[in-house]
DNA sequence: CGACGGGTTGATCGGTCTCAACGGGGGTGG
DNA sequence: CCACCCCCGTTGAGACCGATCAACCCGTCG
């Protein structure tokens, strides 16, 4: 696995110079794979690592007091593992493979380092932060005051963006290897209210199911019909400082 | 008014050197009053600003399509209204304030500036983003899972929680100007429903109100109750590179 | 072949919404 | 200064969405 998934994610925001393409993949170096299933990280286990996703994606949960389980965001590659980890020496969250991932495993000091070095990216890292800030927000929103068929519609159309971002996917359909159970922890409903939703969109015509692949029919409408807003697109970086000049390339701050 | 409010909340989780403070203290220069229930920036607004509290709480809210309105995060003393602003040129949320409210404006390229002179506090500001996306992911879970009352009342003690690390607030009880719309609005209830589970909550004497002042008789058992996490209290700086040195001092970036 | 996990469907229950009405308090205008 | 009004809080009755409980199917894997 020669490519950078966090180099070419930023690479999508801004024209990266050479000192910084080098940063990014000095923190991609020790890598390991995790197969689809398996838990990375779990709630409450100390850790100082980050993780980059390269291929594959996880998601995030915790458990609640009752038994079940809220899935609380997924990432996917060029994600950094930092939500539910940097900012305590312990993880908030349990991450687990949806699918077979190959990870990037960082320590947080390496992450500080970068901050140092090359501050345009800390500052542009802010930026996506904020941004997936509020795609949560717009989760709070569908799960707090929509109905079972608006958030399943609502979340497929969040994986697909995302995917279309990452995996250069093209079109409007692709693979989602979760269980009905799993989607339920993601939007707040029960495996059985989910696979009605699902029915219910299907009988729409906009969304079709061939086992765990999904085909959304006309995305657009979809869209319109449930308000969804597509927050991945793009950032400003227009108030970044300036890139660091190349003189002061540094790996160990 | 002369204290730096993010100097202080900053120096909550770090020794800052004077250069640091220095630097905070530059942001904050152009001052701005908002009286209690006016609207800072509505969704969609272009922008180019953003602002520290000072004094007083704001709520930053969606409206959806079917009319009604989502309250997404409040603003307390310290805290720099990034979330909404700072990946676009426009405002992705309304900012209206609760109380009558102190602010300071920047402008972002001021606030770009910060991370290149000062790497450390950018560092430190993005651990403080991240500690608030998962105080969100709480919502998250709060508001897909749990009870009209369970909802109340987490969303009662994480506000006494905020209002404590910046308000010195020391004991439970504390002025909530929200009429039960708002809180509606945020737990994603219905004014009647809301009336009703603060009732319920009154029923178990844990809580109790006189107009819009409300006192936790038992902020503990409460807290055990609906599985309340404190995720204000501290952050994780021990992964920060270090402060640059005093020559190093500038304004201009 | 039996166990198991996931998907599907039905029946019933319950929490929350909706609709509706009323009371009180504070602000406004006469 | 009083009357009104409007916003907010409060309470009730009925409808509805999603939870719960339960059963059955199917494919896979041991």
């Amino acid at each position: 696995m020669s490519d950078s998934p966090l180099e070419a994610r930023l690479a999508q925001y801004l024209t990266l110079t050479f000192a910084e393409r080098d940063a990014l993949r000095w923190l991609e170096r020790r890598e390991r794979a995790l197969p689809a299933g398996e838990i990375l990280i779990r709630e409450g286990e100390a850790t100082d690592r980050l993780y980059i996703v390269a291929r594959g994606w996880l998601h995030g949960s915790v458990k609640l007091k009752d038994g079940g389980r809220q899935i609380l965001r997924f990432y996917f590659v060029g994600d950094i593992s930092t939500t539910f980890s940097i900012a305590w020496g312990q993880s908030a969250a349990t991450l687990q493979a949806v699918s077979d991932t190959q990870l990037f495993e960082i320590e947080k000091d390496a992450f500080g380092r970068l901050f140092r070095n090359h501050p345009r990216l800390g500052a542009l890292l802010f930026a996506v932060s904020t941004s997936e800030q509020v795609a949560m927000a717009d989760r709070l929103t569908s799960i707090g005051r929509t109905d079972g068929v608006t958030r399943i519609a609502t979340l497929l159309l969040d994986i697909r963006s995302r995917l279309r971002v990452v995996d250069g996917l093209d079109g409007s359909v692709f693979s989602l290897p979760l269980t009905q159970q799993d989607l339920g922890d993601a939007v707040g409903l029960t495996k059985t209210h989910v696979n009605r939703s699902l029915k219910a969109l299907e009988a729409t015509g906009l969304v079709e199911r061939q086992g765990r692949v999904i085909r959304i029919n006309d995305v657009e409408r979809l869209a319109e019909m449930v308000d969804f807003k597509d927050r991945h697109g793009s950032v400003a970086t227009d108030w970044l400082p300036p890139p660091v000049a190349r003189s002061d390339m540094d790996h160990t701050g």
